[in-house]
DNA sequence: AAGCCAAGAAATGTGCACATCCTGTTGGAG
DNA sequence: CTCCAACAGGATGTGCACATTTCTTGGCTT
């Protein structure tokens, strides 16, 4: 027997899949760096065909970029792009708290503060990863407490996107979503049904973070592959 | 010599994607259909790896429904997926209108003129497929006036999963966006400036557009892949 | 010395064959 | 007669090997 792929392998693509998000959101892999197959295989261990399979979801998704017969390769990102889905990320999140600042269950009340409260503790232990896990995780609740499993596919498609040059750019360098207070501000708007003050302030809290990424450097060395999947095997999710 | 896969196939994968995405449509392929992959490879005269690529790309697209081991199927849509997409559909649109009112260059006035114009045309000719087509490019093109690639795409996923519904339930009984004259007005009160009423009426507009599906025929024969695909074989584009 | 051409090497894309899993059927037991 | 279990047929998933294309390196010409 060569080997059994037994139905434990139906995770294995999943594996390969967030191992190379995981470095793209790690900042390992510098925008324009060619992600070729043979060297990814190796590296993770894993069939060619399985890497080669992840990529093209990768690519389908909008992280990577493919040339036919060239390779695919981790995307340059413009500053033009990056103002485009903040712009769409400002017509939908608007919407979604002038819906929930008019009406939303006490059990949505709750999540949404014991968020701000999660956020909080993270602030005072100055604990920035998860902050910065519980900032992109914020937008996503206020998609969610909405019921529209839609809308929050979607808003979790923009703002891992949005993530992207956090992760590319600077990663160790920003916190996170500019103040830590933004977020506390938009939900008490909420929970006291101000619409028109709660999408003030969400227009507000996106528009700084666009400027925030304005200023970056652009210059980017070159990766090699061994060393950017150092310590990156297994595990799934983001 | 088996065959020479030439640089020219580089265009085939995507006859494929376009065929089976023209078949459903069309409203030959019934939701629950089991798309098996030798059947179609067969039918097509494809190999079946081409065709399972396209059906991967299907699924990942959401045209599509995969249950690993089982084959993908012809997603049965409910109606509370439509009434989120189109909820979706709401928040976005109505900020298109309202952004355009506001503002838009004489360019973006004519061509929204030129494409009213064109629709009133196909009505008074009661040509019910050119109305279908400039029905739902209608959308497409305000989100194009917007100036924004990235709200463009979103937009352009959310009408064809739309036009599913039509698609599938009732492809040549029901017309297409309820009354010709709502493009209409919605266009005027745009060029007109007035943001609130523009709002408004795409906001009915649309909702009149989900009680109009509410109404269909749950029942579906099975299928014969063999029939459905009668007549559609190569060519791109949707 | 600089530019161009050609040959080799490596990477991507594709078809093929096999292993595994699911499903419909048939036979037997209760 | 009904239900369960084993089996056969077929479909999906995966690894492998090859054809094609592209990039690089070396040598040649101007």
């Amino acid at each position: 027997m060569p080997r059994k792929p037994r139905k434990g392998d139906v995770a294995a693509d999943e594996a390969v899949y967030g191992a190379i998000r995981r470095a793209m959101h790690m900042g390992r892999l510098a925008p324009g760096t060619k992600l070729q197959e043979p060297a990814l295989a190796r590296v993770l261990g894993v069939s060619r065909e399985r890497v080669r399979k992840a990529l093209h979801r990768l690519v389908h998704e909008g992280w990577l970029t493919a040339i036919p017969n060239r390779g695919t390769f981790v995307p340059s990102l413009t500053t033009e792009e990056m103002r485009q889905i903040y712009d769409v990320r400002s017509m939908l999140e608007a919407a979604i708290v002038r819906r929930l600042s008019e009406g939303h269950t006490t059990a949505a009340a709750k999540r949404l503060k014991a968020h701000v409260s999660e956020e909080k503790a993270a602030t005072r232990r100055d604990d920035r990863g998860r902050l910065f896990e519980l900032s992109g995780e914020f937008h996503v609740l206020l998609a969610e407490l909405c019921g529209n499993d839609e809308l929050t596919r979607l808003l979790r498609g923009l703002l891992t996107r949005s993530t992207m040059h956090f992760s590319l750019a600077a990663p160790r360098q920003l916190t996170n979503c500019a103040g830590p207070h933004d977020h506390g501000d938009i939900a008490d708007a909420i929970l006291g049904g101000r619409a028109d003050k709660a999408a003030k302030l969400m227009l507000g809290h996106l528009a700084g973070l666009v400027t925030l990424q304005a200023a970056r450097p652009p210059q980017h060395e070159p990766v090699d592959i061994q060393e950017a999947f150092r310590g990156i095997k297994a595990r799934r999710d983001s």
